[in-house]
DNA sequence: CTATGTGAATTTATTCACAGCA
DNA sequence: TGCTGTGAATAAATTCACATAG
């Protein structure tokens, strides 16, 4: 395999064969064709091969591909094997939603702090976890935290997205409906379920 | 202007335009430029003037957008400018997270149903709408619904979209994360809030 | 003189078609 | 023979550059 740039669309697609590949696994499928995994997720074959030649040869000609060996260079790509130290910032509705979301363990992710600003939530604990004063961010360096999570209102997330940095986070994802600045080397994403909803009557 | 076939990707920004206008609104900024604008929403000047041109003239050479027109004219064409009733299928904590999220009704969405298939929840109400059973979801027809969220466990998504499409809904909304398939008519977009948490390492 | 609107150029991503390996 | 892996062909999206309108 020669070199090639790997497309930002294949790094967005490898979860989404990720969380497929886990599936078949969990119903002991051990062995999956291009063909097969395509239309358990709702794509096609080409595709499939062509992402994953860009990482050089997963499948065995004539076979297909195995599943749990896939699993792991997958997880190895996206830096999931490592496993990743996670700060919840903003416990409302929202954020207890993310809290006890089950799909973030899937992928290695362990929320393992939460903060808020509301004097009358912190001390409490949610999910066994305490809720700590939005002001004592600074500690994440020490406690080997390198991601947060925001879900505060939008007039706050510039703010918090700040102090994250400050903090030392390499990557934040924000569920605050606006744009965020940030150092280059700090990566955003940013997630707002309305927008998804509001281009739907487009097609409808 | 010469005809054009609208790209996806335009369709996908127009959400995000929407918000940040409606954001420039609040602050009463009428007017704005495309590097305004730009700046304001983290892309380029270019992109905007582009995706804008797909759909005829919205701005005055020299002076920029007005931003009221603006907001008016995609809210037409994502054809948000009529109001849409939804239905939320489970109320679990994403459900209820859903619920509450004050994003939805920025673009005319009003969530005026909510189902679950729990006994103890069903005849409860939670923020003034009472949960109905599951298999009340042949009223939705009649109740000019055509709209369904999906926030139940990934092993119930299929047959929660089976029935929501015999229901009569146009769209849907799907949070459980796994494929489902639908008839051409209906569309689904897919959100999975931990699939982009996964990729956020592979940026570290 | 400023900022839009848009063909053309460039870059990026998808699809195809088939060689090559188990 | 069956399915992968990958260059080449095609399609789509982004960026540029500048003519044009207010």
């Amino acid at each position: 395999m020669r070199y090639h740039r790997i497309p930002d669309e294949t790094i967005r697609r490898l979860p989404i064969y990720l969380r497929g590949l886990l599936s078949l696994s969990a119903e002991s499928r051990h062995q999956v064709s291009s063909q097969g995994l395509a239309e358990f997720l709702g794509t096609n074959p080409w595709q499939i091969r062509k992402d994953f030649s860009y990482f050089g040869g997963f499948g065995k000609r004539g076979v297909g591909y195995d599943v749990g060996k896939l699993i792991k260079q997958i997880n190895r790509i996206l830096k999931l094997d490592v496993g990743h130290k996670a700060a919840l910032v903003g416990v409302g509705n929202l954020g207890a939603a993310i809290l006890s979301y089950p799909g973030f363990k899937t992928y290695g992710f362990d929320i393992s702090a939460v903060f808020d600003i509301n004097p009358k939530k912190i001390g409490k604990k949610i999910n066994k976890i305490t809720i700590e004063n939005i002001s004592k961010l600074g500690s994440l360096k020490r406690r080997k935290i390198d991601l947060g999570i925001i879900a505060v209102p939008g007039e706050a997330a510039q703010e918090t997205v700040d102090a994250l940095v400050k903090a030392g986070v390499k990557g934040i994802l924000n569920f605050a409906p606006c744009y965020v600045t940030v150092p280059k080397r700090v990566k955003v994403i940013t997630i707002d379920i309305a927008l998804d909803l509001a281009r739907l009557p487009y097609y409808m």
